[in-house]
DNA sequence: CACAACTATATTGTGCACAACTCAATAGCG
DNA sequence: CGCTATTGAGTTGTGCACAATATAGTTGTG
């Protein structure tokens, strides 16, 4: 890698790690695109599901924001969409009406076996181990808690 | 990590590995925000400007996309915002009026030193030493390799 | 009870990403 | 030379992200 001309160095490392970051999370999004077509879902969007399909319970649009660091100016119109397509329903809190509980509908529950298949495939499209997936995933977590202690400051 | 009440734990993975990585974008790209505040620079604009400061020569707007992986869709509205600012000029290439060279201005040329500093802001706000960068820049490097690869198949 | 502070969601505006398409310019070929 | 295929940039439309703001509902306090 030639950065001997350069006459600040060290920009050429935000290249090398930042940059390498950004594109593997647009690679990982357009393989998405390829594996989730035929459900319609974005990858957002599946995010979304996978987390109402751990929960047991319905979610509010908060709940769901802090499990994906996602606000409600990002989640709003994208449930409204799942809701659109008859893969969730979102109704008001009787008991406090300021909240809006999003759950599934029997479509958005009956999705979760078509896309069953779809880590293993994507796992292989990574062409990396599970012990791999794991260690990375490790890595990029800590990577995370370190930003959001530093933005803090 | 409790998977143990799923119907299809595999689907846990995927939140696992593919959700951190999404959210580590994001926080890298919020962290940005703040280091490039000041500058007006968006992330993407920071990542054109350094290819841009790495060449010596004038770039044809493809020519950064393959670069960067982005297409003129993307390019083209970022770049007319980076000329609007004085960063950059934009020139038909007199020897092919197809192509459309991107240089730097004076204003964008000097911006270089003013972010000199953020690489090593970054650094120590993601709380890891430069190898540790290195090595996960290996891994998400041959992880984009394989998706661009199977992407095709 | 009145009312200020707070909370949850929704809205607005800006800037990516990217697919699909248009259009102008160029290259290649008979 | 004339015609077709290709290339490079730009445009359009959809869907995120997210800051800033608005609004309705709730809670705490005097």
């Amino acid at each position: 890698m030639d950065v001997s001309g350069r006459t600040y160095p060290q920009l050429a490392l935000d290249l090398q790690l930042c940059f390498p970051l950004y594109a593997a999370t647009r690679a990982v999004t357009k393989r998405y695109v390829t594996l989730l077509k035929g459900t319609g879902l974005t990858y957002p969007q599946y995010l979304v599901m996978l987390v109402l399909w751990e929960s047991e319970e319905p979610r509010s649009v908060t709940s769901l924001g802090h499990r994906l660091r996602l606000d409600s100016g990002t989640l709003t119109p994208l449930l409204k969409r799942l809701e659109t397509a008859g893969l969730v329903r979102r109704d008001r809190d009787p008991g406090d009406e300021r909240r809006v509980l999003v759950s599934l509908t029997g479509d958005g529950r009956a999705l979760e076996e078509q896309v069953s298949g779809v880590p293993q495939q994507l796992g292989t499209s990574m062409g990396i181990t599970r012990d791999e997936a794991l260690a990375l995933r490790d890595q990029l977590t800590d990577l995370v808690d370190h930003l959001d202690t530093a933005e803090s400051s």
